[in-house]
DNA sequence: CTTTTTACATACATTTATGTTTGTATATTA
DNA sequence: TAATATACAAACATAAATGTATGTAAAAAG
């Protein structure tokens, strides 16, 4: 039995692994710290001692979600291409990212579908909730771009360009989620994103 | 102090909506029996008098749940019009319904975004999910349809079609129940509609 | 090499929610 | 009108989860 600096750090990340994968397939309340514990394979004493408890692990677990979308964002705009072609990129990427990273998937699962209302957790919602206006603020921003480059439909509002844009992700993330059974989530984000494009071309 | 029949009846139903109400706001395990019972404005008492506990209640709701969304889908399909027509009014009329029927919205609420993983509520799990698989099947046969009317695009797939139709409605129904303020429900819905719509036009 | 701190496990205490029993006023029935 | 059943409230018991205190090897510091 060993326990160095470096050990003590692993035990810690194996402890908010298990509880992201917990929390996200039964939410906040119905998770126990000891099953969380037992899928680190320690004890809860090994969680007390690095966490003061259920909540601050739950906030750990979310100021850690916030900036990672914005990562595949960037990185799929990096590419190039036309206007659409980005757009459709993004959307695919993101949905790819989320299948591909099983760890994302449960952060996007936690964030998106396990989220009780619950004053412990009012502050990691509220961030969260600052980090989805953002995201809408710079889809719309890039619609507006759209539409002044000639691409997109001008009678269509930003504003619900971007909320469509989104939602599609959401709502094809869901089903997914919920159904996997028979579901090529790559073909289907592909085809959703090509209706959508279809749809927005001026 | 008085307690007839209908009185018992009309405490019955106090208690299955203040359940919803909690259930849907906090999701199962995090919902105490003691608050549905104050919400009800009784005791744990006549909870107990009714139901069989926690698991009964929740099943109750949900039993209920099943055939609530296609009604709302009959009703719009019997106005009549043109294929795309009918299916921007279902698309719509199913939001409003949401936004308008709080007890509705709260049910939507509840089994999409509050289900968590426990075995006690497995059963009202798989009932849903034989919903939604026919939603996906009756929507999938309507673009058929539409395909071989000739006014929806013969490339689509009526899978992929179905699909889009409904992470439209889910996605959209999420970002309006995360962050309602500033929020036009229905101008969206119409909106994304005529654009979903715009996209798949033959 | 001794002392102290770290990284846990273990045992115990406390809280909280569920579930059960009992009590009781009113309604219903005979 | 007497007997019984209903609709609850209130008290009690139980279980489960959180939280805390203690114990202890090993590692790090001196």
């Amino acid at each position: 039995m060993k326990r160095r600096k470096e050990d003590a750090d692993q035990t810690r990340q194996a402890l908010l692994q298990a509880a992201l994968m917990v929390f996200s397939s039964k939410g906040y309340t119905a998770s126990t710290l000891e099953e969380i514990a037992n899928t680190a394979k320690v004890t809860r004493g090994a969680l007390y001692h690095h966490f003061a408890g259920k909540a601050e692990m739950f906030n750990t677990l979310l100021a850690q979600a916030i900036d990672q979308p914005q990562q595949i964002v960037e990185q799929a705009l990096s590419q190039g291409g036309t206007f659409l072609e980005i757009l459709h990129r993004v959307f695919v990427e993101q949905i790819i990212a989320v299948e591909t990273d099983l760890t994302y998937r449960a952060t996007i699962e936690l964030v998106m579908f396990k989220l009780e209302s619950n004053p412990e957790l009012e502050a990691a919602k509220q961030q969260l909730g600052a980090g989805r206006q953002a995201s809408l603020e710079l889809l719309k921003r890039s619609f507006e771009d759209g539409i002044r480059l000639g691409v997109v439909r001008p009678t269509l509002q930003p504003l619900e360009l971007a909320q469509m844009f989104l939602s599609l992700q959401i709502g094809l993330f869901h089903l997914w989620s919920t159904h996997p059974d028979g579901f090529n989530l790559e073909q289907s984000a592909d085809a959703l994103a090509e209706v959508m494009m279809a749809g927005i071309r001026a």
